[in-house]
DNA sequence: AATCTATTGTTATTATTCTAACAATTTATA
DNA sequence: TATAAATTGTTAGAATAATAACAATAGATT
């Protein structure tokens, strides 16, 4: 029962095989081969089949990939098909944009509930889910059974509302808040550091304009 | 002026030790060793050494690093000592949402404007600035030399608004819908695809699940 | 039915990244 | 001032990841 353990580095490319199989779903494309697949998304085709084949051989020599096939398998190894009850702890626009993106549901996301600190959006709406005072969260998380939380409030409150849903029942923190989560080890936590995202641009922008320079002078 | 190419994976931790040598700075640290904050980062200390090394000695033999000298010189290599302006083109909640998010500015991110093409947002202000239509596009980003757009519009959109973005002078985007952008080689993109990192996280979810399911069968 | 073509699954090779080790050097101590 | 302790910068080694190569196999063609 050795299940050897899949690296990072596959894991993190399998959404954008999902995204793209998806695509060429919708686009009514049946069949593709890792070299089109390979074209397509800037990516070696030797690459494509060796992390494919660390969950298994979906394709078949001399055809390639079905992709509906490729595409719900992918979606069951990514655990798209199951559900999961979800509470978003910051209603401010980050917090609103999440609640109103809507493909969220279709892969198993449930927005159970919306909750913020601030009493004037105590019952305001947004996408027909009211919002919440933190007063409420024990119970809802109990009574909604809530796996996962999306924090999205300011750093400074981050860390003392993460230990608090957790204490509470809360499986793994989707964190927007621009600080690290030091959480018991079965807590997942997946972050999301906009502004670290911001800093790699700026470096890009940066190298990129020192390289111009360079070429001007040679 | 053979300048050796720094890996990728040096840059995506460059922005993580500037936000923690920013909080040491704030609480009064004025030295740290590489095992101090390798302790307090969760690397290995030798790894914070030579990521270092790749831009020079920041450091002192028997002292450790000045923990203002290095954040400083940090902020160079990521050139957020410079200034970029910024537009955003979509006024939604995830466009509201960095638009207030005031840090920025502190980066050199100067945001110079707002668009969308909703008609019903022309002439609200977030933050103090006014949301414009896409008919101004071109002549402000003329006027104001914009370097970056953070484009924040659905994916359906996307890919046509970016082409517009860089034939009006554009130079770098700040990519947060679901789909890739295929532009000219000189235009730097910086993807934030939020419903990757979602997926990343059912994955764990779903992994961990089926961990705990095989600790209870042994 | 036999042969050819396409294309996977898998193994081997190469490249990259990370960690460990240690000599060089500075600061602190006696 | 000499010695010990601390800690970097840097080189060497180990581990991981990516690419290339190719044998196996399915489908297409004659």
């Amino acid at each position: 029962m050795e299940e050897k353990e899949i690296s990072k580095a596959v894991i993190k490319r399998l959404p954008r095989y999902y995204r793209y199989l998806g695509e060429l779903m919708e686009s009514g494309v049946e069949r593709i081969s890792s070299n089109e697949l390979s074209s397509k998304m800037k990516v070696t085709a030797s690459q494509i089949r060796q992390d494919l084949n660390n969950f298994g051989g979906f394709g078949q020599q001399g055809y390639g990939y079905n992709v509906k096939h490729l595409y719900t398998e992918i979606g069951k190894i990514l655990g798209l098909d199951k559900n999961h009850n979800v509470i978003i702890v910051g209603a401010g626009n980050l917090g609103q944009a999440i609640a109103n993106y809507g493909a969220f549901e279709k892969r198993g996301f449930i927005i159970k509930g919306i909750f913020d600190v601030n009493p004037r959006l105590q019952g305001v709406t947004v996408r027909g889910i009211e919002i919440r005072m933190i007063d409420e969260l024990e119970q809802f998380i109990k009574d909604n059974n809530v796996q996962i939380a999306a924090l999205t409030i300011p750093k400074t409150k981050a860390a003392e509302m993460a230990e608090l849903l957790v204490k509470y029942g809360v499986k793994a923190i989707w964190n927007f808040a621009h600080t690290d989560l030091n959480l018991p080890d079965d807590i997942l936590i997946e972050n999301v550091h906009l502004s670290e995202s911001l800093m790699r641009l700026s470096y890009n922008i940066t190298r990129y304009e020192k390289e111009r320079l360079n070429e001007n002078d040679n």
